[in-house]
RNA sequence: GGGCCCGUGGCCUAGCCAGGAUAUGGCGCCGGCCUUCUAAGCCGGAUGUCGAGGGUUCGAAUCCCUCCGGGUCCGCCA
């Protein structure tokens, strides 16, 4: 019996070491948690115990004893001692009665070693898991080619791809899209400036980014259309020839016979001009896009028009002077009748389609190839998105996307306005960020080669800024000023890149971390609160993944940044005598250095070893 | 007019969805810490009717209702 027992015990850890060892958080919680389930059984309470994480952190646990001690009769503290007798002594964790609540405290000697030798053998792999090969498209960024980007929908491109890196790291496969509008007006207004507008007239800026040259035709053409209805009606003509040539896939045929010949190629290939432009800023600001999906696409497939068919046979279809669409008044509740007309209107009376049937042609076909699609979406689009839900159901879709809505980024004078001329161009704000970061970096490192000089200024200034549109939720509005946008200290990027730095100078210093490892030497509050926080890191990378909150990310690594600064200060390593503890501290650090290079990878922020 | 989102010290913000202890951090302000692993750091101090008012609850920043302020939408535009 007894060898028998031994030999069970030997395969199971032989086999939890290939497989994956059990997270001692998750054994101490359940040791806890257990035993109170039991002595609320025990007496006889029907209420469901409610364990809470402090936030003080004072203890790991603790039981809210006020709903048992109501039911019991007696007061909170009464029923928190009574709960604490019954609960018992355990290895694992020591208890304490305070006011109304029994807290629980991991028995640290215990604990913290237990918990640093689980990270370490994780370590490489910090906070990495399966999510089961579902795959996840993210749709962001997607503006109009028609110009460059500006701050008021800078967050798009930073939410939507630290989602894609976040969902990454959470082990799902995860494509990213842009959806291209190259059947737009604003797309045609510029293509017919290009074609109509002599280029001496206009007032080309430096530089050679076309999506800054070219916009200055856009902006020419809409002033020229706006005071010109025949103007007007060259361009809806020409969005109307452009669709029928699309349709038939006649790339040559010219759609425009006024002025110059336009061909339908034309308006693809200004689109991939100014696109180019844009697509350099995104690479700037660290923003990788797997795939751009062309409106046309769906079009030139014929998807669009098996779309147009199915919505026709819905019993929710109407035809009004020749347009069809949807009633949506019974599905969508509130609202004020007469103002707000629920219909979703998928074709004109001239038969055409209008954008959102294209992007519901589009989202047929997105969701047919993963398992979640996901839109980063500013909040302009909340109603246009619900209309696209009840669209894609009517389709018989079951599933549908999931939205991630931001508000704008605004000026302190108000919202930004192109047309007012109130406007922050994306990439202004970039060489803002990296010049400001240069001048940091000039200032405290006289040491340093130009070339290092000019990475770290480049990755400290756009690390800033990303870290800035994603470290608050999204759903509030941001302000844009410059001295917030640029913030290199406190709650910020520069932050936790210097402690990432400070973490790299002490292992280079610091040399091959000696096994084996004794992190029961861990005894400092410091250092037992770090290793509680690094610990923290999978649940933060799993529930913001799961919730689609990226900002949590970026909560959690200033709190560990913190952590890292208070054990920095209390706990030296490299003079340390305690050979075992210098061990332990310094895979400690290397630990502090992985979460840290890891979470930033996330934000799709580097983390350079010295700045 | 109606729908949706937001409202937390002078400023920004976590917590809110799944209600629990003296409300989290940062900026700015005042005062300290660089012969000791990077001071982009750390320590201390001052600053709060959690928009207002009701309600539910043993307990409300958190849930419900009303109101106020800001954002956003309400095209056969995209």
């Amino acid at each position: 019996m007894q060898g028998k027992t031994t030999v069970n015990v030997k395969s199971i850890r032989s086999f939890r070491h290939c497989m994956d060892v059990v997270d001692p958080k998750k054994t101490y919680e359940s040791e806890f948690t257990e035993r109170v389930k039991r002595a609320f059984s025990e007496l006889g309470l029907s209420s469901e115990p409610i364990i809470e994480k402090p936030k003080r952190r004072e203890s790991d646990l603790c039981l809210v004893c006020f709903p048992a001690a109501k039911e019991l009769g007696i007061t909170p503290a009464e029923a928190a001692s009574r709960l604490q007798e019954m609960v018992g002594k355990s290895d694992l964790f020591e208890l304490e009665v305070k006011g109304g609540y029994l807290n629980c405290t991991f028995e640290p000697g215990r604990y913290i070693s237990d918990a640093a030798s689980f990270l370490w053998s994780k370590r490489g792999s910090l906070g990495k898991e399966e999510a089961g090969n579902e795959k996840i498209i993210v749709e962001h960024t997607s503006a109009n080619p028609n110009g460059p980007f500006h701050v008021g929908r800078a967050r798009n491109p930073v939410i939507g791809d630290t989602l894609v890196r976040l969902m990454r790291h959470a082990g799902f496969e995860v494509e990213s899209q842009y959806w291209v509008n190259d059947m737009g007006k604003q797309v045609m207004i510029l293509v017919w400036g290009l074609f109509n507008i002599d280029p001496s007239t206009i007032d080309l800026p430096e530089g050679d980014k076309e999506d800054h040259r070219l916009v200055r035709f856009y902006q020419k053409a809409n002033a020229i259309m706006e005071s010109d209805e025949e103007v007007e009606r060259d361009i809806n003509q020409l969005l109307l020839e452009y669709e029928k040539a699309v349709r038939d896939r006649d790339w040559e045929r010219p759609i425009s016979e006024r002025g110059n010949t336009i061909r339908a190629r034309d308006v693809r290939e200004t689109c991939d001009r100014v696109l180019s432009g844009m697509k350099t800023s995104l690479s700037r600001l660290n923003v990788g896009m797997d795939r751009f999906v062309y409106e046309s696409q769906v079009v030139e497939d014929g998807s669009l028009f098996d779309v147009i068919e199915r919505l026709k046979k819905s019993p929710l279809c109407r035809e009004e002077d020749g347009a069809y669409y949807l009633d949506l008044s019974g599905l969508i509740e509130g609202g004020d009748e007469e103002r707000f007309r629920r219909r979703f209107v998928f074709t004109r009376s001239d038969g055409s389609a209008l954008y959102t049937t294209r992007d519901l042609a589009y989202h047929r076909w997105k969701l047919s190839r993963c398992h979640h699609a996901i839109n980063v979406l500013g909040e302009d689009h909340r109603y246009q998105s619900l209309m696209l839900e009840l669209a894609l159901r009517e389709l018989g879709l079951e599933k549908v996307p999931e939205a991630v809505f931001y508000s704008f980024v605004s000026l302190p004078e108000g919202k930004m306005s192109t047309r007012r001329g109130r406007t922050v161009y994306l990439d202004d704000l970039l060489d803002e960020a990296v010049q400001r970061a240069r001048e940091e970096v000039e200032k405290r490192r006289k040491d340093l080669k130009e070339e290092e000089i000019a990475h770290i200024s480049e990755v400290v200034g756009i690390g800033a800024l990303r870290f800035n549109m994603i470290r608050v939720q999204p759903e509030k509005k941001i302000v844009f000023r410059w001295e917030e946008a640029l913030n290199f200290e406190g709650s910020s990027a520069p932050f936790i890149q210097y402690s990432h730095a400070r973490a790299c100078s002490i292992l280079e210093k610091g040399g091959m971390i000696p096994g084996p490892l004794d992190f029961s030497r861990l005894v400092e509050r410091a250092e037992r609160e770090l290793v509680k926080q690094l610990s923290r890191f999978d649940e933060v990378v799993s529930k913001a993944a799961r919730e689609r909150r990226v900002h949590l990310m970026a909560t959690y690594l200033v709190d560990t940044a913190s952590s890292f600064n208070d054990f920095y200060r209390d706990c030296p390593v490299l003079s340390e005598n305690d050979e075992r503890r210098r061990a332990a501290r310094l895979a400690l650090v290397e630990l502090s250095r992985e979460v840290f290079s890891s979470g930033l990878s996330i934000l799709g922020i580097e983390a350079p070893a010295s700045m």
